[in-house]
DNA sequence: AATGAATGAGGCTTCATTCAT
DNA sequence: TATGAATGAAGCCTCATTCAT
């Protein structure tokens, strides 16, 4: 007699399924009430597990904080990794900001999540290994244009990036917030113009 | 020569001095370690008083947070406010630059407080509507520079802001986080990048 | 013979068995040392269940105190809606006597805490509502009696209660305070006494 | 140069005047706000002395608490005490009725402390003593009475005492609970049942 | 002696975490 | 393995008391 079904026959979902269930609803929570507002029964009342079903996939919640923390970043460092260096430099910079806008779109709870900042406190030496680590790559499509003369090179490539980094995620912020209500054109041209701090500056 | 004595004379310190004492002790602690990281004991051993003398001058920690985000926002609206529109655009835009690098310099704690961004479930009617009443001001600069035809037309000024804000923050935040070392250079650089933005753009 | 064996089954103590426990605790340590004399912690311990416990059952301690004030006030509405009216009068009189007796007997902490006052200021809207019907029911009983011309008529029916239960209230206080003993054959000339009281008063 | 006058002269209130001062504040909030309710600086303030100062005079808020207690218990011993046993009993029992009366309309506060009961967890043996001994004075006119044949003989005298003491309390605490409204006439009448209690029952 | 600012112990409450079922 | 009731440490805040002026 095969037995090896029942638990799916009683509907019991696959552990995965359940930590996933656990990451979503911890995301939800933190992108609304702020990652100190969560508490780890709202959490679980979200995902419909028992509280202490939690600690089955997550030793504390600092653990989980940063499990949320770098299931995005790593979202986020697949886009930027995704850099078509091989495309003109306008194509390719408009390509990963439609990337980014994408996610933004998509999981703005998320992107809300990374923006906020209170999160900063719990992350622990892996996630702050990860953020360390994934600027680099994009600075390097950056120098690679400096050096082919497309970009200003008075400006080294991480300072540049985070002018760029910044610039995009304060629309977004801005946006969210309230300050903002952006059309498509809106980001086309906020694009163009954050473009337009890669280009060699001739000031008027 | 003498000293003015009449606060010796008078006796009591003058309560100023503490209040000044308890936002300068909130302040660090909100830096270091987020608003809801912080706790008033913890508050009232940086400032070298009791748990209980924080509350004769500010009804609750709320209060506390609100007293520290107005007197750090209302330093910023001054620099903001100070544009020299009268000159010619890019110098007046470098004095803006200069005056916000001047503070992030001055009171690295107070900017990295705003920066944060989990004092905002605590602030309260006054607050928001300071936050609110900052921007329309150099939003109003970038309108102008746009009507001369200097700043690019696409961008509503509100858009541009955000985006030239964003810039200017993460620049400094990267630094925070140790993900830069900037020298002036670096800045000025920097702020020659983000004046980009505002230029008409001629995408090669 | 099998005993039920449904609650074991369930596992899970009932819930309501914690609830009477902190109930009962509360009620304990108020007529102990009052309502504002008893803190939380206290209370639990009593109770012999964690201080956050108490929590899971009571939103507050003025939840607590109301949910107390309610057990009590609720009993001693059984017993004063229970007369007799159609008994001869002072029969009916001595069975609510001896009903109130038994009470203050079998629940000496419930009587002191009602008699104590300091719970008031904790009373909610619908403490105060059960407070306020309680008594019409009984004056009801004396307003028939002085219709029929046994009890004297000079007096309100609600002042006489007010007489009444004054006296009643206060010789047991008085016994609790340690200025009396009290056998049963005070209590029943007490008894007597009182409903002197409510006699047409032939004054020698 | 006589200066003997000089504090006078400037306004400073001798001593006894201030602690008199911190008594009738101390009894006004007492009996607004319960003993427990009562702030030592609200108390000063009510006073208008410094809160420090109140400890010139009482060293804590229990000894206050007692001091205000004592002052009250004593005015009540008084008006106990002068029974006028000489007259005919029930022109004895009106006068003292009448005193008492007179005290809850000169002295509202006063009789609102004493009826509520927050502040048994703060007596000490002294006001406890003075209790103790207020009451035989009155049982020993009562006890008279039933040797006389006046006052009904099942009772013993203190025991009558705690009825007739509870049904006066009551009635007041009844008014000013808001459950009564007392006319003259209602207190004469409520006078003369509560005598009722001290005949001679002859049951219908 | 008088003041009131300062103090910190202690109370109520929340919530991350544990554990019996 | 999953649950959620139970726990108690820790946070915010009050207020009796102290003490510098």
């Amino acid at each position: 007699m095969g037995m090896p079904k029942i638990s799916a026959v009683h509907g019991k979902r696959e552990p995965e399924v359940k930590q996933q269930a656990v990451l979503d609803a911890a995301l939800d929570i933190f992108a609304e009430s702020g990652v100190f507002g969560a508490s780890m029964p709202a959490i679980a009342k979200r995902a419909k597990v028992g509280t202490g079903t939690i600690y089955r996939y997550f030793p504390s919640k600092e653990a989980l904080v940063n499990a949320v923390y770098l299931r995005e970043k790593l979202m986020l460092r697949q886009i930027l990794e995704a850099v078509q260096a091989h495309l003109a430099p306008k194509v390719a910079f408009d390509g990963i900001w439609k990337r980014l806008v994408d996610y933004v779109r998509r999981r703005p709870q998320g992107f809300r999540f990374l923006e906020m900042q209170d999160h900063l406190p719990y992350l622990d030496a892996d996630s702050r290994a990860l953020e360390a680590e994934i600027l680099p790559g994009v600075a390097g499509f950056f120098a690679g244009l400096q050096h082919e003369g497309v970009v200003r090179r008075d400006l080294r490539p991480d300072v540049l990036l985070a002018l760029i980094w910044g610039a995009f995620v304060n629309l977004f912020k801005a946006e969210r917030g309230g300050y903002l209500r952006l059309t498509d054109s809106d980001i086309a041209a906020a694009r163009d113009a954050t473009w337009g701090m890669c280009l060699r500056g001739e000031q008027p």
